[in-house]
Parts: C-alpha cells; structure tokens; sequence
DNA sequence: TATTAACACGAAAACGGTTTCGTAATTCTC
DNA sequence: GAGAATTACGAAACCGTTTTCGTGTTAATA
C-alpha cells in the first residue's frame, strides 16, 4: 500500500530542506530552475498532492460548506442542494450535508459539530420544529462567531443574515388569480399546519387574490393538514365542499386531490382546476398532468452558494455588514389540470 | 465577533501551559482537582470546542466521509443517500456529497478533490460514463492509497472493495414470474441501454422467468430507452406491439407506460399488467398505484456506511483483506397495477 | 579589491491540537 | 532521615503545510 507521500519524505529522499521542496512546488523563483526541476520530477513521479487538512488548519479556510436541511428526500430540498453542490464546486467548494430531520434538536446537534472549523459557512432551511419553537440560538452562536449563514425558503426575520426566498406570497396570487380568471369560484386552499413561514405567505397571497376577486374569503375551503405525506383528510374534505378550483402548497396533496377528484367523478380541468406548488416527476407524469409552480431549487441553491461564497471569501468589515434577501421568481408551469 | 478561543488563549489567561489545559480538558489525572475544576470552568465560560481540524491533522482521521453519486434528484440515490447519512451521524461521521452527474471527468475530479486528507474512506454508485468506459484507475489510485472503498448498486468486478448490492436479477425474476403466474404471457422490458449493470441483471431475471414459464424470449418485447427521462419511445412501442405484462427497469417508464397505455384504451391491470423498480412517491401515487419494486435505499446506504466505518476504524491487515459483497434483498410491492 | 547586490536555500515559527517524557516538589516507606 | 514513590505540571515533538527571515555563496559594481 503506497501511502501518501508527504513534503518531508520528499525533502529527506531529495536532500533539501522542506521549504525547498515547499517553493519548487509553488514554482517560487526564490529556487534555482535546476532544483525546481528535480523536485517537481520527483513529485509528479510519486504522484504528491498536498494534505488538505494541513492546508486548512494553515490557512483557516477548509473550502467545505455546510448544508442543513430537513429533508433531502424531498423534491425541492434535492433541487436546491443539487444548485448549492454545483456552483460550489466550480468554486473549489466542497459541500457537507445534514439532515436536520425537522428535528430542532438535530438541526442543532448539527451545527455544532460543523461549526468548530470544518466548514467555512452555512447553508440553511431551518427545521419545522425550529419554526415552531422560534428558539434560534444556535444560529445566532455561529454567526457571532463570525461563521457566514445563509438561509433559504425556512428563514426567519429574527437572524440577520444573507437569505434566499421564493416570491411566495406573490406567485400565489398570481396562481389563484389565474384560477378566477377562468371563472373558478369556489376555491379551495391546501395547505400545512402553518408553522412554516412558506405556508403563511402562499395562504397571504391566496387570500389577496379572492380579495381581488371580490371572491369572501371561507374558511371552510381552507384544508389545514399536518404532514406531507398525510392526506387522509382530502377526501372527506372534497366530499363536504363544493369546489371548482384549487391551490395546494406541495405536490403531494395536489396529486391525491386529483386523484380523488377524478373517483368522485369529477373532470379534470372542466370540474375541477387544480395548481399545485414544486414542480417535480409528480406533477410531469400525474394525469392529467399538474398545472404547477415551479420553484427553481437549482436557482436558489445557486444563489445561496453564491452569496455565502462571496461572504466567505471578501472578508466583510465586521460590524456594519450588510445582508441581502434575494427573492427567486417562481413561474407557473401550465399543464393539464387548469383551463387554458 | 467572538473570535473561536483555543487552547493557548486559555493556557494563557489562566497561567498555565497549554499541556496542562488539554490534560484538563480530558480529565486527564494527571492534573489535580483545583486545577482541572478551574480550567474546565474557564472552558465552559468561553464555550471553547476543540478545532476539528486540527484533531484531523494530529490523528490523520477526519470523521468524514465521501459520497460520490450520479444523480442526487433521483429517487432511489436519494434514499440511500439518507440511510448513509443518519447512520453517518450515528457514528459521528460528517458526510460530503459529491455528484458526478454521470460524468467519467467529474467523477474523477471530484474523487481527486477528496482523496487528499479531505475524508476517511469512499462510498460509491459508479457514473453512467464510467461503467461504459469501464475505466476504474482512479477508484484503483484511491484503494492503493488505503482509503477504504464501498461501491453500492452500481459496481464493478473489476475493483476489489466492499460492495453493497441488491437482488436484481432475483426480484426481477420474482415479478416477472408474478406477471406470468397471473396468466400474462406477452410481457415486454423495457430498459435501459444496457450500461448499467443493474439494467443487465435485471434482464438476465427477465429472461430466466420467460424461460421457466416456457414463454420464448422475444427481442421485439423489449424496449431500450437511453436516459430516464427520454420517454417518447414509448408509445410507439406500445402501439406496435401486443403485450399484456410490464416490467419497467424504473419508476418512471412505467408510470409513463400506464399513462400511455390507458389513453390507448387498455384498462390496467387486466389488459396490462406493470410492475416498475424503485418505490417512490409516482409509484405511491400514480393511478393505478403502481406495483412496485422496493430497493430499500435507506438500508443499501445503511449497509454501506456501517461496512466503511467499520473498515475505517478496524485497521485491517493490509495485504490479504477481506472485501465482503452484502446483498439487499428488493421486496415486491403489490399495488393496483398488477391482478391480485 | 572591497562592497554590494542577487541568488539559492535552510531554520524556524505558525496553524491548534495530543502525547510522551522529564522533573521539581511533595509524600511515603523503612 | 535518606531513598523511593507519587503528584502535578511543563517542554517539546509531532501531524503537513506555508511563509518570513536569515545567511552563505556567487556575481556585479565601484
């Protein structure tokens, strides 16, 4: 097994100091053109590449991130790393992840053990339990300690750092708008248990938008369910009302209302238009396939990695730093379940 | 900005050497009571935490490992993915995720990048462009190196490391035999161009059943899709041919076959019978639910991470090691889209 | 020829820990 | 009360780099 050959085995084998050997490397010309051919013969002969860890320890800078997310099952959480990953790694980066769970407890768990010098900065969307329990001390621990944070989509007001959003609110109108503009009335709204801030802002501009309608607002067509993957409500709820359009926050739930549309004999989009929000294989290969809102994760990523980068790398005058909020536009993919 | 305090601040302030604040810090009994309780209460006020990298430098041991994937958006990468990383964390092992987007170079590169102090040992799924290739140097470079190496799913022979792998041609027998014990006798493949050795094995399980059900095996029956994604080979193939069974070598051919197939008039499963791999949500919630076949990623990465660490922290013997190949059994899934 | 400049290299500190070993001071043993 | 054992700590090496600074040798300059 040939292990790792390191400065000082070339040194000792060539006869030259460290440093030497160090500079030839670096091509410095503090060494004569004899002796920087000999060393980088030699190195490239035993295939030498310096020690990372080394390199960081010296420099203080690890070229790693740290992503936490609570999910990366989830759709849109993957497209977002999958936009972190690749702008980081044109930038030399290397990408850590941990998956929070939804768990405050393991967010936080998290964060520490990256926090003590293995990444350069943070990538976040924070727990549903975080959300909840609105305790954010352990981000407010690393940014004091000067670690750059970007958060994205779970974000909060109460940190102030880079953060990276979806015009949610905004393109919730935009969507329910379109669903009046065919002639919807009475629309329903799907959504989770509030605790996630996207939630709020998707049910704020569903809201406007009757409002805009002169549609009155009836809490009886608003569906509050707890999880993702929990829509055991959604037939009951589809039985009892009588709707002719609707908003659902994710994919899943669109999916099964349609689904369940369709059993109780409605059509698809005439009876019922459905817009649904992520736009993942669910809403390309459901039938009909899912009018939806596509929220560019790899967009967001990219520019979550591109701001923390930045931070990372412009060392930012301490106190008086500034801190953007990039808003991604999101855009409603037409397909099937709507009219027109 | 409290800057990260060290040892030397700590020595420093509380006039002692910076020997003696590390033995305090471990309890070391080397170290009396007064001063342990003096410098550990210091150590607590200033919440220092011990830099990770420069443990990493001084014991060659990151607590990382490295995750090189084709494809993070992927179902099936993703749950394994997940099973590696909870049991990662279990350990106390961070993950760095690397994709090499099915790219020979980039996985390379990416291995290149971490292969230099960056992480403790390997896990695996082998490009598209590798295995076609067939071109493994740089997994050679790295296992000659001593950097533990587990390659999952899609393997090599040509690599001696620990694997994880799943039954394929077995459970692609097993539902192949299923649609033929349900009386299908023109059961189409439809498959991948066959780099993927998980593509070949599960034909050779497809033509196994044919074979044992005497149904002679009929090359116009399958169906060779280059990507995922590139379906529209599909409905041709379906109106051109007369079948009555489906075995899809994903998700997403045979969602798209039952969508086809149902705009053609086939009622499923009476008139077709599919079954596809991988169980994630299209298969959930498709309609007709889709039978399925369960990889289990959460437990192939489970296995993975446990087979690396395990060979991480036992340092084996260097020449004659021993690689073990686990096989996870795939579990057949019986949904709406097969008869009983 | 004496002085200076340029060249080519090495010693050593530093990054932040761990660990071995040496040694004063105290306590124990006979 | 002398020698041995124990206690409590510090010095220093080490992990693998980078980088500053010092210095001996040679070449250029006056």
């Amino acid at each position: 097994m040939r292990r790792k050959i390191t400065l000082k085995h070339i040194a000792r084998e060539l006869e030259v100091s460290i440093s030497t050997v160090s500079k030839a490397l670096k091509n410095s010309n503090e060494i004569s053109r004899d002796t920087k051919d000999k060393i980088q013969a030699f190195a490239k002969l035993y295939n030498y590449k310096p020690n990372n860890i080394a390199i960081s320890l010296k420099n203080k800078r690890t070229k790693n991130i740290g992503v936490v997310i609570p999910d990366i099952v989830h759709h849109f959480f993957t497209t977002v790393f999958r936009g972190i990953e690749k702008y980081a790694n044109k930038r030399g980066y290397n990408v850590i992840v941990c998956v929070s769970d939804e768990s405050f407890d393991r967010e936080v768990i998290n964060m520490e053990m990256l926090a003590n010098g293995s990444i350069d900065g943070f990538i976040m969307a924070l727990a549903g339990e975080t959300q909840l329990k609105k305790d954010y001390n352990h981000l407010k621990e690393v940014t004091e300690q000067g670690i750059p944070l970007v958060l994205f989509d779970r974000v909060t007001d109460e940190i102030r750092c880079d953060k990276v959003v979806l015009n949610d609110a905004e393109i919730a109108f935009e969507a329910t708008m379109s669903l009046i503009n065919s002639g919807r009335q009475r629309i329903a709204l799907i959504t989770t248990d509030n605790f996630f801030s996207v939630s709020n802002s998707r049910e704020v501009g569903y809201r406007k938008a009757l409002k805009k309608g002169n549609i009155e607002f009836n809490e009886q067509l608003v569906l509050r369910l707890p999880y993702d993957e929990d829509i055991d409500g959604i037939e009951p709820f589809l039985k009892s009302n009588k709707i002719d359009g609707l908003l659902s926050v994710n994919e899943i739930f669109a999916i099964h209302c349609m689904s369940v549309a369709q059993r109780l004999g409605y059509t698809i989009p005439n009876d019922i238009s459905v817009i649904g929000f992520t736009d993942g294989i669910l809403s390309k290969y459901s039938t009909p396939k899912l009018t939806t809102i596509a929220q560019h994760g790899d967009k967001m990523g990219e520019m979550a990695a591109k701001l923390l980068i930045e931070k990372i790398e412009n060392d930012f005058d301490e106190e008086n730093e500034v801190f953007t909020t990039e808003i991604i536009k999101a855009t409603l993919v037409k397909r099937e379940s709507t009219i027109n």
